[in-house]
DNA sequence: ATGATCCGTGAGAGCGCTCTCACATCGGGT
DNA sequence: ACCCGATGTGAGAGCGCTCTCACGGATCAT
């Protein structure tokens, strides 16, 4: 009862090629929508595939073709990260839904450890798909040294460390939504503008923070007393805001580099007794649609429009992978500032 | 050296046997760790495959083997519901620890709406994967009744709608955990137990009811005044438990069906002024990592471990693909009562 | 010595599909 | 009448791998 007695096998595509009374290269015709096919073959084809309830062997048609109709979704992130913030989330979410919409299966890897790295290396290469989408945003990691390496079509999300000559990727204007937050809270007449950084071994942490002092004009030393890293958690933003509250008690304004990093900021503020947007005026970045609207007060912040930048990804390796001339192999999307209460 | 655009194609096993001066046949062996292998042969083989930087097509072996090294996990939720309730990130990244442990290839299918259901189960049948782990709680779910009669070995986590019969799973024993969580309020002296509920149109909120019922005797006008659906939403538990006050508003004790829920009921008993444990003890299901420890105050929950679940499953599924007798096609894990600060 | 057994090996037959090529058949222009 | 191209079709050659089978040579018991 429980083994499982010899199933019937799948019908082949021979047997519905017997069954409809043609050949096995006609009603493969039928399966790929070839043009040149009498309506009276197609008709029985379509009888014999229904009747057997034929379904074509991927792997055969994947070894002829060396096409699999799946691409990779590989992340590189410390687990924790990857699950508790909501970005991620959001990242996955997008990508399921771009790439359902362009009918390709997707493959989650989640990359942590250096034996992760090497299955996913050994994934990649043996042709289970045919491209992939890799977040890998940190400097020293070394998966994109692997995946560009691969014989395979990568799009990357946002710039990652190393040498981008010949890469394809997909990126936000990091500096341009810094400087669009800065000139905001200077529009707002703050004077003392500091500001709650990301990790900067990422690159978006990175220009977020070029953005602010080239809006705010700060020195060096300036960089040095009206910045901290924040790393991107909530609790980090927290403590971060505090550090800052501590150096730079008469700040009136703080641009912090993610939302979920506002979160914790406020959080600091309100423990520190300080109003938010009157005495402390608050920008968080990527006006991400969880938590955004949804802190006291409503944060404005600088939307990223992450689930755009997932299809213009999912656009520009299906381009790849169809050999379609590429228009540029990198792109840079807007940022936008969404006002909202807290400035 | 040759054209660019033609890139140097893949090295086959026909390529490593040459250079290693031996069969394809005898090459295979060495690949697939055949025992009646020559100590030189092996050699010979496996240097030749460094030097090529030969990788196996998977499309080829799994052509004949019928074995791909891939399973699918297939989630059947509303899209908000997978992305906002971190109950789903933990079993995502459960899933995906225990496969790669178990060094299979996780293929994430996310079923929102009809079409997705019809993608699901052409990629199901198409033979992409050798297994599923399916998680399709709701009543009324097509997903179920597609899998049961795909020639796929399945373990669906929970009990699934419908008949059992011939089905795996791997269940929480949620009428038990009901219990434990109904007898603590008893034994702290509590009178007016009420409970927030989950969707009933998933067996594990039925049996956490059922178990809230047996251990107060509930009679059927109780279960119709005290209890409330707070469907597994933290905003509905939030509204639930407001419910409940209204209509119950000597109640002393609040068995909460989630722990996301019991977030909810914990702002809506603040908001009421009732203090906590004190006024109203609250007891929690699911002990996540991620809500139980943090709420205030810290909630008292009944774990049901999502990771050990999850890997229950895989276990099972490798067993099941490996063709070994399966003990049992039915598990029911334990539930146990985690004490803090609510309760 | 003779046979029986084992061990390492290679030849070759597929797995189920796609795609090229050659071949009929059928108009329609000259 | 002729040839021409367009059109639908089938035969058959692979794609890269695994696995059965047969075979020669070494090892063992008799």
């Amino acid at each position: 009862m429980s083994v499982p007695s010899h199933p019937r096998p799948r019908p082949t595509l021979e047997d519905v090629a017997a069954k409809a009374g043609v050949s096995r290269a006609t009603a493969s015709r039928v399966l790929n929508a070839s043009p040149r096919v009498s309506p009276e073959a197609h008709e029985a084809v379509t009888a014999a595939v229904r009747a057997l309830g034929y379904q074509p062997n991927q792997a055969a048609r994947a070894l002829v073709t060396r096409r699999t109709g799946a691409v990779a979704v590989v992340f590189s992130e410390p687990e924790p990260k990857i699950f508790d913030d909501p970005h991620f989330a959001w990242l996955i979410r997008s990508a399921a839904r771009s790439l359902a919409a362009a009918d390709v299966q997707m493959v989650l890897l989640l990359v942590h450890s250096p034996e992760d790295l090497a299955r996913a290396e050994r994934f990649l290469a043996g042709g289970h798909v045919d491209g992939a989408l890799v977040f890998a945003p940190h400097r020293g990691d070394h998966l994109p040294s692997v995946t560009r390496k691969l014989p395979l079509p990568v799009v990357y999300a946002g710039r990652p460390w190393g040498p981008l000559r010949g890469l394809h990727l997909v990126d936000h204007d990091n500096e341009g939504g810094g400087v669009l937050a800065t000139e905001h809270l200077v529009s707002l007449g703050r004077k003392r503008i500091v500001t709650v950084t990301g990790p900067l071994d990422e690159h978006s942490a990175v220009d977020r923070l070029a953005g602010w002092r080239s809006a705010t004009g700060a020195s060096d030393e300036d960089v040095a007393r009206l910045t901290e890293d924040g790393g991107f958690t909530r609790e980090g933003g927290r403590r971060a805001m505090a550090a800052l509250l501590e150096r730079v008690p008469d700040l009136d304004a703080v641009f912090v580099a993610s939302d979920l990093m506002a979160a914790g900021a406020l959080d600091a503020l309100r423990d520190a007794g300080r109003r938010v947007p009157q005495d402390v005026a608050v920008v968080g970045f990527d006006d991400h649609p969880m938590i955004a609207p949804h802190t006291t007060p409503p944060l404005t912040s600088v939307r990223q429009d992450t689930g755009n930048q997932v299809e213009h990804m999912v656009t520009h390796l299906v381009r790849l992978l169809r050999e379609e001339p590429i228009r540029a192999r990198r792109e840079v999307l807007p940022t936008v500032l969404v006002p909202r209460d807290s400035a």
